[in-house]
DNA sequence: TTGAGTGCAAAACATTTGCACTGAT
DNA sequence: ATCAGTGCAAATGTTTTGCACTCAA
């Protein structure tokens, strides 16, 4: 656990949501200014591999960041990006027992799931995204 | 709908998979050789946008292709990244609720989610790929 | 004839990597 | 003194874009 690992995780972990890399890398580099973003990714990978953060993919081009490990759901604004955790407990029985069923009739080995709920923010909502676009729209974007 | 974006979605739709821009670019050049890449790119944007097809994004680093535009689940091989339909009707009235929930407390517009389920297809099983794998390796994957 | 759409090449962007150097042990 | 880890810069891979040209209506 290096400085920079150190600073990042702590960077990370105060930052409140789930932010790029580079949103990490503007914050640690107030606290380390000669910090290059190479080492941010690099320990990032590192963190993720100790299972002390988890990397998040979906419905945005770039990799975010998590600081919490359990298990749990987020949801994503598909207007700014932003995502936030969703307040509920992960629907365990149902969706294992789903994971069973496809497990069985794909042959995949299934050891997980991610639900992701999609929509747009209040700030967005305010900023009246969602008028013009129609259900259809919005099955679209989703 | 010109020539090159006719064959584009003709050869999404007998793909059978969920193929890369690139994927798709490879199967396209055999029929109009001189096609580009960025045609490519512009035809599935626009396809995307009239809904005639999705774009996915998961846990993989390209965008994929769906010619599924109904509302299915996917399971992805975290080793080779390939993408399947998962076999099983959407949870429908559970996670609609959860929807309204989130929304609820989020203050979000939601209008809808994804669901991925992620493991180890049966060939990247045959090659060993999860031996290795703790539990805790496996949820980390995830 | 004309302009929506194309082909091509360059740009943009996120992420990874090679390499010489540094600093904690 | 050593070498795991860093800073820097270049490379990589994907997606987007500017621009001149083409071709179907």
């Amino acid at each position: 656990m290096t400085k920079q690992r150190k600073v990042i995780l702590e960077e990370l972990r105060k930052h409140g949501s789930h932010p790029t890399a580079d949103q990490i890398f503007e914050k640690v580099r107030k606290r380390l200014p000669r910090i290059s973003l190479g080492t941010i990714y690099r320990n990032l990978d590192l963190l993720v591999s100790e299972g002390l953060i988890r990397r998040l993919r979906g419905d945005y081009p770039q990799m975010r960041f998590d600081p919490r490990t359990d298990e749990h759901y987020h949801i994503t604004c598909l207007n700014c990006g932003r995502i936030e955790d969703a307040p509920v407990e992960p629907l365990h029985d149902p969706i294992k027992n789903l994971e069973n069923v496809v497990g069985h009739l794909t042959k995949y080995g299934v050891f997980g799931h991610k639900l992701e709920f999609v929509g747009f923010c209040s700030e967005c909502l305010k900023k009246g995204v969602a008028k013009g676009l129609s259900p259809e729209a919005k099955e679209m974007a989703s």
